[in-house]
This record gives structure tokens, C-alpha cells and sequence, in this order.
DNA sequence: AAAGTTTACTAAACACCGTATATTTACAGT
DNA sequence: ACTGTAAATATACGGTGTTTAGTAAACTTT
């Protein structure tokens, strides 16, 4: 047989092989990742793999991308729960969230943010768009903040010129929001990424606290420093 | 040829072999780490790796070990470069540093916190004693704020019972010190990482700040959060 | 000094992997 | 009916970690 008939083809195959991709990855984790695993599950050959992407690397990609969506939409959710004006407990929940998406899908948060695949690197200009986007829930609140003139934010260090182009784009899918907003959510970003990532790799246990426990007291320390009260 | 006589012989290849691994990762990342390569590398035939190591898996583990105690030291010295009464200082010190080390050796880093070789799961209880004290000298540092009544502490999460086996045996390599002081070097900890790791992934100038300026920023921070003034 | 044992390696093979090339066949358009 | 293209297979290449068997050098014991 060389090309079955259109009856026995998969219908969308590329869709089936990112389901398939999914599948293994949270059965065997990311490092495990194999087209040709993929393929015998699919009941086709690896190289078939390749009409529909040109390497594994794009396959990869396109998981990454669909990981961000999913990541993004988790915090949007959380924020549209509540009413606008209760902006300290939309970060919250934004906060809480974050987290429940990388335990949920631990081993799609290793992709986005750890390096399991040998020899990956993600392409940012296709990446980017997505992943901006997967952080605009917290990025719009925290401008919200501002605006309401309750963001604490003195001093930040300014944009490097050499990077404005890049953050000119990075604008365009997150959200054009005042710089001030756009420093401190990258700073709210680098805790709880700095958290969840620690006890995701195993290391919070041994430690001392309960990692969600802890989890909230850094929450409410993050609202603590950003947040002042309106005067 | 089946064995070289002693004289053709490496002397100390169990060394070699770990060297040659940092070599090659310093130049190709830690995904790319070899048993094949190497061994070509000494001009001897991978299976002759097994008498030094057990598997890959032991060899990465020899070397996570390693990389810790250097991580470990440099925070070590930086605490070391000012008297111990200056706290805050050796605080900031030790910040500087853990960034350093890892600007000055990211695959290291990478391979410690990120998950770059396939299938490989890090021993727990065999690299703890390394990766406890790498957090010695935060740890000690933090603890001496306490005992000054300058450490800003108040209802953290308790430790969960489940884990009290495995945080003593953390406590025999990190110090012994209070709960308190383990539970805001934990936090610390987290915060530098995040960053850390973020700017390693190349995710911060996006952002809008140069890495440097941003970390500096983020240390002042949690100067200003977790050291109170004795009174 | 001879004999036996252990050590440190090589050679060959196995079962994987991603990927390139050539080939075949099903189908669509003319 | 003929032709061109699309979608798959078959085969092969060079890479990986690892296992097994074999061998010679070096050491230990007698």
C-alpha cells in the first residue's frame, strides 16, 4: 500500500498529530516527544509526518503555540470572573490562574518555559504574538491599576533602545499599554514564574510550606508592593 | 588493541570524561551532551564510559553536583567580601552573584533548573546535600537578619507534616536555622530565579529593561520587603 | 616464576531517533 | 482517457544510549 484511499486517510491529519503529539507528552512528558512515536500510534510512516510539517522543530512550534493559547486564555478567564473595578482581586486571581494552568499541565509549561526538546530553540518572531498575548490578562490589569493611579511604580529602569523595535511588536499582541504597566507585569511575571517553575522541578516540598499555601502569601506580598491605595 | 597499557592510558578518566562533558556543553548547550561525543572526543569507545559511570544519567547527575558546589561557592564568596554585620549588603552581594553565575555559565544553569536531557530525572536525594548548601549562604544570611529582629516574616505557611523527614535531612546541608528563615530564603530564592531564568530564556528585553537594571531593581525590592529596621 | 583473577578496554550489535530521497498510487482537472 | 499533483510508503543514512561478549594488560596469589 502507498497511499491509502481517501476512506482510510485521517481526516485532518495535522490536527490528529498535534492531538497525538499532546497525548504523549502528558503520558511520557516533553523530553520524550518522537515523530516516529507519533507515527506509529497514527498507523503511518514518520516521514508522512512531514507534509504537514517540515521538521520536527515546526511541529514543536506549533505545540508551543497552541500551549500559549490555552495558558492565555486560562488568565483571561480569571480576570473576566470579576468586575473590572476590583482590580487587586482580578490579580489575584490572574495569580492563582497562572498557577492552576502549569499544574494542570505541567508538562506543557516545561515546554513553553524549560528546554526538553534537544536542539529547539523557538523561533520568537512566530512565537511571539501568542506568548505576548498569553500574559495580556495581567499586563491589562496592571494598567488598569495605573490608570486608577493605585500602581506603585517609581524609578523603573527604562527601555534600552536597542530593544524598542522588539517591544514596539511585543505591543502590538499584549497590549499598548504605558511603559510603567509594562515593567512592573514583567517583574509580577518573573515571581510567580520563579515560584510555580521551582515547584513544578520539585523543589518547594523539602523547603518548608505547601506549595499553593505559599503560593498565596506570595500573591498577597506582590499586591502588597505594587499596589497603593488611590489618594 | 583491546587495553591500551598503562603508560597510553588516561590518567584519571573518570575527570576527562566529566571535563570533556563541560567542554561540550559550554559549546553546544546541555541538550546536546553525548556519551558518543565524548568518547570520540578521548578516543576511546562509548561503552568504556561504563566503567566510570553507570549510565548518562549518572554522569549528568556527577555533573549537576558539580555545578551546584560552584554556584554555591560563588554566593559563598560574595557573602564573604563584606563583614557579617552588614546584612542587607551581604544580601545584595549574594543577588549579584547568583545572577552572575548564572550569566557566566547559562548551561549550567540550565541544566540545573531546566530539563535539557531527555529522560533524565535528577536523583532528589542524592544531589540535595550540593543544591541545600548552594543555598547556604542566602540562607545564613537571611537567618542573621532574623536574629538581629530585622527579618520580615509574619504568617508564613507552616511546614506540612509530610514533608518534615525531608526538609531535616535539608536542614543537615543547608544550616540549621528557623523555620522562618528557610521560608523567606525560599521565597527570595524564587524571585531571583524567576528572573533569572526568564532573562537566560531571552524573555526580558521584550519587556522593556535591560536585565542587569531590572535584577538590581527586583533586589531592592525585596530589601524593602523583607528587612525591617530593628526597633 | 607460574597461574589465576580482576580491570579496562574494544568490537559488534540492538533498538531507537530525525530526516532525505525516490517511488508509488489516488485523486482532480482537463 | 490523460496528465499533474498530492499524500503517502519504502528505503536508507548517520546519529543516539546501551548490552553483550571477548581480550589483553595488570595485579594477586601461590
Amino acid at each position: 500500500m502507498v497511499r491509502p484511499t481517501l476512506k482510510k486517510q485521517i481526516p485532518n491529519l495535522q490536527e490528529a498529530i498535534k492531538e497525538t503529539a499532546w497525548k504523549q507528552i502528558a503520558e511520557f512528558g516533553a523530553t520524550a516527544l518522537s515523530l516516529r512515536a507519533i507515527a506509529r500510534e497514527l498507523k503511518i510512516t514518520a516521514p508522512a509526518i512531514y507534509n504537514y510539517f517540515p521538521d520536527r522543530d515546526a511541529l514543536v512550534t506549533a505545540l508551543i503555540i497552541e500551549a500559549y493559547a490555552s495558558f492565555g486564555d486560562y488568565q483571561l478567564v480569571a480576570r473576566d470572573s470579576l468586575p473590572r473595578e476590583k482590580m487587586a482581586e482580578r490579580l489575584y486571581a490572574i495569580g492563582i490562574a497562572y498557577r492552576q494552568w502549569a499544574i494542570d499541565f505541567p508538562q506543557r509549561y516545561q515546554l513553553i518555559f524549560g528546554t526538553p526538546i534537544p536542539g529547539y530553540q523557538a523561533p520568537k518572531m512566530e512565537v511571539m504574538p501568542t506568548a505576548a498575548r498569553s500574559l495580556s490578562a495581567l499586563v491589562s490589569v496592571i494598567d488598569d491599576l495605573r490608570v486608577a493611579n493605585m500602581l506603585q511604580a517609581e524609578n523603573f529602569p527604562p527601555v534600552q533602545p536597542a530593544f524598542e523595535e522588539h517591544f514596539r511588536i511585543w505591543k502590538t499582541y499584549a497590549g499598548d499599554y504605558d511603559i510603567s504597566s509594562l515593567s512592573v507585569s514583567m517583574l509580577v511575571w518573573s515571581r510567580v514564574h520563579g515560584l510555580v517553575s521551582l515547584e513544578l522541578a520539585g523543589n518547594i516540598p523539602p523547603h518548608g510550606a505547601d506549595g499553593a499555601a505559599l503560593y498565596r502569601y506570595e500573591l498577597n506580598l506582590i499586591t502588597k508592593q505594587f499596589i497603593k491605595e488611590n489618594k
